[in-house]
RNA sequence: UGGCCCCUAGUGUAACGGCAGCACGACUGACUCUGGAUCAGUUAGUCUAGGUUCAAAUCCUAGGGGGCCAGCCA
C-alpha cells in the first residue's frame, strides 16, 4: 500500500515541460540565445514608436511584448522614439506616448531615448562608409532614383554617381551636411546591389536633405538619416540584444545586417512578428489620423477609437489588454483577432474588480400601489458577489420606480422570463412584484406606466417561500439620480472594413447612441472620473470626464454577456 | 511577373521526426435574487499531391492560397 510509486514528480514535470514548450517562437529564441551565452545572458529589448500618431491596441501588443519579454528574462527593455522625419513628428505625441506606456503598467527607468540622440554618430558611420566605399553622394532626383530602381522583376540601374571618388564624396556629404544644397538635390546612398531580387539592397538612400525643424534638434540638422539607416544602429548603440519587430520589416533585415557588418559594430537579431489585426476596426495610423481629422469621431480618445487613451477613456483596463495580448499570442501568420476576445477580456477583468450598481436606461415607470406614499426603506445591496470584500451598500426604495422599458412585454413570447400583465418578477435586493394594470398613452398607445402590486413577506433575506423566474433591477424614482449614457457600438459595421468599398462607407451609423434621460442609483452621486462600474444585467460603464458633480456621464465600456439576446436572436431566425 | 515570409478545430495558438494539445467561441446540462458569474460535459483541425522515413503537422519537391517589397515614410 505505501509503496505505490508517487506520480506527482513526473507529472509535475511533464506539466512544466509543457508549459515551457508553450513559449512562443520568440521566447523561445531568447531561451536558445541564454543558453548558448549569445549575449551573455543578457535579454535587452526596446519598444520604439515614432512620435507622429497616438498608439493604438497594435502597439499595446508589442509593448507588451518588448516590456514582457524583459521583465520575463530579468533584462531590461528602453523606449526609444524613431525620431526621424521631422515633418511628420511632434512633443504632444512623445507625451501621449509616453502617457500610454505608463498607464499599461510599464517602466522604463531612466532609459527614454531617441533616435535623434545619434544623429552625430550616425553622421560620422555614414562618412565611415564613405571612406570604406560603401556610399556614396547621388545627384539623381527622387524620380529619376525610382526609375533606375528597377521592377520587381527587372534589376535596377547603376547610378551615374555611384563612382565619385571618396574625396569627392566626403566634401559634397559635408556640404550637404553644411546646408549648401536645396531640399532633395542630392542624397547619400549606401552602394550595395542595383540588381538585388530585394530591392531594399538596390542602393537605398541614407540621408536626405531636409530644410526641416525637428521637435528636439530644432535646425540644428538639415540632413536627415531615413528610417532603415537610423534604426539598426539605434538598437547597436542601445546595446539592444533582441529587435523585435513587425513582419513588413522582414525584407529589410538584410540591409540592417549589411550596415551593422561593414561598421564592425554590436549586432542585435531581428525578430519579426505578426502586427495585431482585429475585427470591425481599423488599425493604420493613416486611418485613424483621417478618422479623427474629418470628424468621424470627437478625437483621438473617443471612446470608439482603437487607440490605448480612448480604450482608457472607454473604461479599459490595463490589466485587460495585458491579458488580451497574452491570450492571442505570437506568431508569424497574419491572423485577424475577432474583437469579442479583447471584450470578454474586458469583461473577465472588471466581473472580477468592478462594483455593481443599479441604473436604468430606457426608464419606464412602475407604482407599487399597496406601498405606503411616504414609506422609504433602505435595502441592503452587495457590491461585488465576487468579492465580498468589496462590502454592502444601502439603496433606497419607495413607491415609485423606475424600471428597464425592455424588462416588460405587453405580449411576452415564451421564454420571457420578465415581467408582462398578471406576471411576477423580483426587483433585485427588494420585493416580488406583480404587474396588475398597464396604462398607455391615449393617442400613441405607448405604455406610460404599469401599477403594480408587492408581496412584503417576500423582502430580500427573508426566507423564501416561492421562487421567481426573472430578477429585474430598478431605481426608486424619488432617489434617482439622473444621468448621461453613451452606448457604443463597433465603429464599423462589418468585420474587415474597406475589403469592399471605401473604408468610409463601411463606418456604422450606430456606433455612438447618447441616452441623457437615464437614472442611476444615488450612491453613484459624485463617481470620480475614470471609476467604473457594473450596471447589473447590463454591462460595464465608466464615468466619462464629461461629467459634473450631478450629472455624471457614463461610457457603456463593454456589455455584459446576454443569453436573452441570443434567444431573441436564434427566435428570429427561425 | 522576381524575391522573402506564412498556412494546425469557428477563431487564436502549441506540439521542434514518435499518442495532434490548450485557450476562446459554439452547443448541452447544473446552479443562480444579475438571462451575469461559476461548475460539468459535448463539438470540431494539420491547404493539396508526391517523396524521404519503421514513423511526417514537422524534413524535401511541386502545386494552391495569403502577406510584404518598386517612399528621399516608418
Amino acid at each position: 500500500m505505501a509503496d505505490s510509486p508517487d506520480p506527482a514528480p513526473n507529472a509535475d514535470k511533464d506539466k512544466e515541460k509543457a508549459k515551457e514548450a508553450r513559449a512562443h517562437f520568440i521566447e523561445q529564441i531568447i531561451r536558445a540565445d541564454l543558453e548558448s551565452g549569445k549575449y551573455g545572458g543578457r535579454v535587452h529589448t526596446r519598444f520604439p514608436p515614432e512620435p507622429n500618431g497616438y498608439l493604438h491596441i497594435g502597439h499595446a501588443k508589442s509593448i507588451c511584448l518588448n516590456f514582457g519579454l524583459a521583465e520575463k528574462f530579468g533584462g531590461l527593455c528602453n523606449l526609444r522614439f524613431d525620431d526621424t522625419n521631422p515633418v511628420k513628428e511632434e512633443q504632444e505625441y512623445v507625451e501621449a506616448i509616453r502617457d500610454d506606456v505608463r498607464w499599461l503598467g510599464f517602466d522604463w527607468g531612466d532609459r527614454e531615448f531617441y533616435a535623434s540622440d545619434y544623429f552625430e554618430q550616425l553622421y560620422q558611420w555614414a562618412e565611415k562608409l564613405i571612406r570604406q566605399g560603401d556610399a556614396y553622394v547621388c545627384d539623381l532626383s527622387a524620380e529619376e532614383i525610382r526609375e533606375y530602381r528597377g521592377t520587381l522583376t527587372e534589376p535596377g540601374r547603376e547610378s551615374p554617381y555611384r563612382n565619385r571618388s571618396v574625396e569627392e564624396n566626403l566634401d559634397l556629404f559635408r556640404r550637404m551636411r553644411a546646408g549648401e544644397f536645396p531640399d532633395g538635390s542630392r542624397t547619400l546612398r549606401a552602394k550595395i546591389d542595383m540588381a538585388s531580387p530585394n530591392l531594399n539592397l538596390r542602393d537605398p538612400v541614407m540621408y536626405r536633405i531636409l530644410h526641416a525643424e525637428h521637435h528636439r534638434t530644432g535646425d540644428q540638422w538639415c540632413i536627415y538619416p531615413t528610417y532603415d539607416w537610423a534604426h539598426g544602429q539605434s538598437d547597436s548603440i542601445e546595446g539592444i540584444t533582441h529587435s523585435i519587430c513587425t513582419l513588413e520589416f522582414e525584407n529589410h533585415r538584410p540591409l540592417y545586417d549589411w550596415f551593422l557588418d561593414r561598421l564592425g559594430v554590436h549586432h542585435p537579431q531581428q525578430i519579426e512578428f505578426a502586427r495585431l489585426n482585429l475585427t470591425y476596426t481599423v488599425m493604420s495610423k493613416r486611418r485613424l489620423l483621417e478618422l479623427v481629422q474629418e470628424g468621424h469621431v470627437r478625437g483621438w480618445d473617443d471612446p470608439r477609437m482603437p487607440t490605448i487613451c480612448a480604450l482608457r477613456r472607454r473604461g479599459y483596463t490595463p490589466e485587460s489588454i495585458r491579458a488580451f495580448a497574452e491570450r492571442i499570442g505570437v506568431a508569424k501568420f497574419n491572423s485577424t483577432i475577432d474583437i469579442q476576445v479583447l471584450e470578454q477580456c474586458l469583461r473577465e477583468d472588471l466581473n472580477r474588480r468592478a462594483p455593481r450598481a443599479m441604473g436604468v436606461l430606457d426608464p419606464l415607470k412602475i407604482v407599487l400601489t399597496n406601498y405606503p406614499e411616504d414609506r422609504v426603506e433602505e435595502l441592503e445591496a452587495i457590491n461585488n458577489p465576487e468579492d465580498p470584500s468589496m462590502g454592502k451598500r444601502l439603496v433606497p426604495f419607495s413607491r415609485e420606480l423606475w424600471i428597464e422599458r425592455s424588462d416588460f412585454m405587453e405580449d411576452p413570447p415564451r421564454k420571457f422570463f420578465r415581467l408582462a400583465p398578471g406576471r411576477e418578477v423580483r426587483l433585485r435586493y427588494a420585493y416580488i412584484i406583480r404587474c396588475d394594470e398597464v396604462v398607455h398613452d391615449p393617442k400613441t398607445g405607448v405604455v406610460t406606466e404599469l401599477r403594480c402590486s408587492y408581496d412584503p413577506q417576500t423582502r430580500s433575506g427573508m426566507p423564501q417561500q416561492r421562487k421567481v423566474k426573472g430578477t429585474i433591477h430598478w431605481v426608486s424614482c424619488a432617489h434617482a439620480l439622473s444621468a448621461e449614457v453613451r452606448l457604443y457600438d463597433h465603429l464599423f459595421r462589418v468585420p474587415d472594413p474597406g475589403a469592399e468599398r471605401d473604408w468610409r462607407e463601411d463606418l456604422n451609423p450606430q456606433s455612438e447612441e447618447v441616452r441623457t434621460n437615464c437614472f442611476v442609483e444615488p450612491s453613484l452621486r459624485g463617481a470620480d472620473v475614470g471609476a467604473r462600474y457594473q450596471f447589473e444585467r447590463l454591462g460595464y460603464f465608466c464615468v466619462d470626464p464629461d461629467s459634473t458633480a450631478d450629472h455624471p456621464v457614463f461610457n457603456r465600456s463593454v456589455t455584459l454577456r446576454d443569453t436573452w439576446a441570443k434567444i431573441q436572436k436564434k427566435e428570429t431566425r427561425k
